[in-house]
RNA sequence: GCCCCCAUCGUCUAGUGGCCCAGGACUAUCGGUUCUCAGCCGAUCAACAGGGGUUCGACUCCCCUUGGGGGUACCA
């Protein structure tokens, strides 16, 4: 049996899509579970919208995964094009393929007039004059090359959908393979360098069942060998339950802002004044669904209305990073999302998802994306990995998160916090329950509510407590997590108060909320002189 | 409009004609553990879209209806 050959060949037009993602990640289980090869070709054939940074950007989420690619020089289309003029070249020559002359506008009226006889358009291919060439060459008019795609019924076993597909001769049409500005379209870049590349599986997202049709007549056309096909389900995002994107970060801060709109009385003024963003770019962005914000503009808004980065669906591989999954748990998850190892097993390490991947347990029904599931992964990982697993994760989590307070922690102490927060959930959870260690003493930001709750409740039954515990606090030799324990309970002892009456003042008093980690942990972490100073500024400000 | 694909608990799914009055996971609900938030432990709720066939027997096979998704570019 030959070597089997996969590939992904995503088009960079920034930072990786979750489905993008999940593609890659089918293949590149195919080619390990079969002892392949997995290949990386860059797309980037349309030149408004690939940027070198982009590439960056894709490569450096796909590193993240730990998708690995076997081919040491990176495919980059656009390096490519003597090889794709050639063919063309020949293919004209052959009679294969010919020039067309239409416009845009002239192919959108041609649509129009088909949409309104309500008939499917298909693109004929006129006989031209020799004066029409002359004219258009006149006008400046450059044509594009159309494939002659033989007009036949066309059919292909798809093996995720484990059945044929076919199209009749009646949808057939010549399409486009070079644009006027001399890139080779999609459909022929990829036949060409998949035959080139040897690839043997295509294994890609639903939406390209269709375009199959016009890459097998191509390849017969050229004579290239056949790959195996598979298309595997689309994500649907779990809201409206279309295709998972980009745009619904932005629905999700629109649909805020009608709501801050409305409840407290505001215009698109406001918030314009609010964040510099111009009121009538904001109008318009809030009233039609598709239009998208920039990324320096969301976080404005986002601070004015009172939404964080975490309330934001993840889309992009690096959200996700941002936001403190790890790659292990994001990939189980993400094979999960249309494919399945049968039987009740759900998590699994990579080498299980290499060992039990195969083809056929594809399955075929379009998964709603459940973040909820994800974060529950997520939560289970952590309880397992390894220490030195779980401080990498951080430690890389903080350098996509530069102004997390958690940077001044050492490692000894991002450890520390790993252990006594055991049962978190995503990383980020981490750095909202435990930047107050790393705030300064004197800057403690008391919750009034809160205050008003645990010290000031019952005549300022919380306040007192804290001034006895302190006293108890001053003997305490040995500050250690065990050691406070002891002299805790010893307190709450002679008191007769129960523990929860003592440890939520203390609580408050060195964090500034009622959430921290175990306070004997939280109290030997801070160290004594800081624990001290805090409760006497506590009960100065609050008092 | 036309073409294509899909259809089991709210969600992700197991199930390949009798093993299923349908199993697991997430969620939800209830209880337990506990110094807070979590977590953890135990229990409970919850589905074969509808209608026709085929068969001794259909969640499983076929057809129709309905519902959902996708495609219909000089974007990939």
């Amino acid at each position: 049996m030959p070597t089997v050959v996969t590939r992904f060949a995503p088009s960079p037009t920034g930072y990786l899509h979750v489905g993008g993602a999940r593609t890659a990640l089918f293949n590149w289980l195919l080619a390990k579970h079969t002892g392949g090869k997995f290949l990386l070709r860059i797309e980037d054939t349309d030149l408004a919208r690939s940027t070198e940074d982009a590439v960056r950007q894709l490569l450096e989420d796909l590193k993240w995964l730990g998708l690995n690619w076997d081919n040491a020089e990176l495919v980059y289309q656009s390096k490519r094009l003597d090889v794709y003029n050639r063919i063309i070249d020949k293919m004209l020559g052959e009679g294969k393929a010919y020039e067309a002359w239409e416009t845009n506008a002239e192919l959108d009226v041609l649509k129009e007039a088909a949409t309104r006889a309500k008939r499917a358009y298909r693109y004929v291919k006129p006989n031209y004059t020799p004066e029409q060439i002359e004219k258009y060459k006149d006008e400046g008019r450059t044509p594009v090359i159309r494939f002659a795609m033989p007009v036949k019924e066309y059919k292909f076993r798809d093996v995720a959908l484990d059945k044929d597909v076919t199209i009749s001769p009646y949808e057939v049409q010549d399409f486009v393979i070079r644009k006027t500005d001399g890139m080779p379209t999609y459909h022929f870049g990829v036949v060409v360098d998949d035959a080139e590349m040897g690839v043997t599986h295509v294994l890609r997202g639903f939406e390209h069942l269709l375009n199959t049709m016009n890459h097998i007549a191509l390849q017969e056309a050229l004579g290239y060998e056949r790959p195996i096909y598979a298309h595997v389900s689309t994500m649907l995002n779990p809201e409206n339950g279309e295709k998972l994107s980009k745009r619904d970060r932005d629905r999700r801060i629109r649909k805020r802002v009608q709501d801050w709109m409305r409840n407290n009385k505001k215009t698109a003024q406001d918030l314009s004044a609010a964040t510099g963003v111009t009121a009538d770019r904001l109008a318009s962005w809030i009233a039609t669904d598709t239009m998208q914000l920039d990324l320096t503009e969301q976080p404005k808004i986002m601070a004015v209305v009172g939404l964080k980065e975490t309330d934001l669906p993840e889309i992009m591989i690096h959200d996700f990073r941002k936001n403190g999954y790890t790659p292990e748990v994001l990939l189980n998850f993400l094979a999960l999302q249309g494919w399945s190892p049968g039987g009740d097993l759900e998590q699994m390490t990579i080498n299980e998802m290499i060992e039990k991947f195969s083809i056929d347990r594809l399955v075929s029904n379009n998964p709603k994306f459940n973040r909820e599931k994800l974060k529950s992964f997520s939560t289970d990982w952590f309880g397992k990995a390894p220490m030195d697993r779980q401080l990498a994760a951080i430690k890389d989590w903080l350098s996509v998160n530069p102004n997390s307070m958690l940077n001044k922690a050492s490692d000894a102490e991002l450890t520390h916090i790993l252990k006594m927060n055991a049962g978190f959930h995503v990383l980020s959870e981490l750095d909202e329950k435990n930047r107050f260690f790393f705030v300064a003493d004197e800057a403690i930001e008391y919750d009034a509510k809160t205050v008003d709750k645990v010290l000031k409740k019952d005549d300022g039954q919380g306040l007192k407590v804290l001034g006895e515990v302190r006293a108890h606090l001053t003997e305490v030799a040995d500050w250690t997590a065990g050691k406070l324990e002891a002299s805790l309970e010893d307190f709450v002892r002679s008191s007769g108060l129960v523990l929860g009456k003592v440890a939520q003042p203390l609580r408050v008093a060195v964090s500034g909320s009622s959430v921290s980690p175990p306070i004997f942990e939280t109290l030997a972490f801070l160290g004594k002189d800081r624990t001290l100073k805090r409760i006497d500024r506590c009960l100065k400000v609050t008092a």
